[in-house]
DNA sequence: ATAATAGTGTCTCTCAGACACTATACC
DNA sequence: GGTATAGTGTCTGAGAGACACTATTAT
């Protein structure tokens, strides 16, 4: 980011006599939607609320923004402190501001999305945090990138009522990921560090929700470099073993 | 949006003991970089600073949140206010939450990014705001969807010095604009109600500062059935007229 | 051997790029 | 007529979809 040029004397002390409170500001949360994809379904993190507004609901990983964090930064921070996670993609996604979006006061929320395999997701969330979270499946009634809330159903497929405008914020949050998958890398981010084509191949079919043509696809995937072989095959399959694959970075 | 569900006797008790004062919380102003097209360069609606802080240097259109309006609708109200521009297409582009960026006090800036025809803006901009804006030019020093600042110029080629971090904020603007104009409809937004299918390729052109396959511009735009031919054809043109299209909405 | 998927080869269809050619205004 | 751009027709190469065929392992 460019930094602004050095403060003259006057505008110094311009800023010295400068009230904020003047005018009326609103709180600034960051909401972070971490995806995962199991078998054929995407899958979201849930925490159920403990204190009201809307306790009993099911809402996304958030927190205030700290006076002297970044957004980013507290995106990161409440991946850390909610989900025990660090260093997994993560990216600005949309900000949502309706006046009356939340009850208590204006609640302006910065949202990220956030991807990481199924299996370093179970492990984090397996701990303490069991009790009142939840890695629930989305169910997008909309094809494409149309757009909407979506809704989200627990491991015995009963439905999870979602706190605030959450549904909208992961719907959201679909929208991009199904724009994104086709030309970004970002399936590698939802799988172990080696995987088939096959593997990777699933995880874009979970995200699109239709199926890929499975020459075209290995063409597309090989043919981009985005991909390299380990050497190494997987077993135990009861057919022809796979080569692995991890990713490349160019 | 999803509507919450009707607060319950219990919860409507703590709300009213909630107290939004416990946090601290950050100013929200909605910046917008309204861009257009003149000739081969797109082109930005700056403001000079005529306060501190960065006084003297050129910005954004924007404003403080109001308590009562949505992003869009504060986005909306700067366009009107600022630029006297209503109705045209407006978008929510980015979030920036540096804690540094602004040195009154922790501002967060929520980025709109706008699109209008040059004899609107032209127009708009001619009245009493002559003063202190300026429609500059942008020079992207990066090609395709690099992304990073850009620089200003005014009439005459000279920089504009920008404030604080609007050079990024504008950069974001181009990369989105450049992203999206390949698949989505958005150069009629840069263009009168009638056009040639050259003048849109030229929009193009400008956008993305690279020459364009005449025939396949025009076999694409044809194909995609975004355009209907007016039946009417330009006049004065030194050469073949050519057909008149208008934006089909299908 | 059978089942099941991996991986290769090839054909076709679509589309972008390139180019040639004709059309038609203003000078 | 000359010039400049509009607009059409056609060829070619790249890539996606489809399909046939071979490869290889667990059972």
């Amino acid at each position: 980011m460019q930094q602004s040029t050095r403060p003259s004397a006057e505008e110094r002390r311009f800023l010295a006599a400068y009230d904020p409170s003047r005018y009326e500001r609103p709180s600034v949360t960051v909401d972070v939607v971490l995806l995962t994809v199991r078998g054929t379904e995407v899958h979201v993190l849930l925490g159920q609320r403990v204190n009201h507004p809307a306790r009993g609901t099911w809402g996304l990983p958030g927190g205030f923004v700290q006076p002297d964090e970044s957004l980013d930064e507290a995106a990161a921070r409440v991946l850390a402190d909610k989900a025990g996670l660090r260093g997994i993609f993560t990216e600005q996604l949309y900000t949502f501001g309706s006046p009356a979006r939340d009850p208590r006061t204006r609640v302006i929320s910065v949202a990220y999305y956030a991807l990481v395999d199924a299996d370093t997701l179970a492990d984090a969330v397996g701990g303490a945090r069991k009790d009142h979270h939840v890695v629930a499946r989305v169910v997008v009634p909309w094809g494409g990138e149309a757009g909407g809330p979506v809704n989200a159903l627990d491991a015995e497929g009963r439905p999870l009522p979602l706190a605030f405008d959450h549904a909208d914020i992961i719907g959201t949050a679909i929208r991009r990921l199904r724009g994104k998958v086709g030309y970004a890398p970002l399936g590698f981010e939802l799988l172990p560090d080696a995987f088939t084509l096959r593997d990777l191949r699933l995880i874009h079919e979970a995200i699109l929700q239709r199926p890929l043509n499975k020459d075209s696809f290995r063409r597309h995937v090989l043919g981009q470099g985005l991909v390299a072989p380990t050497g190494a095959r997987a077993t135990g399959v009861g057919h022809r073993p796979p080569e692995l694959y991890r990713f490349a970075t160019r």
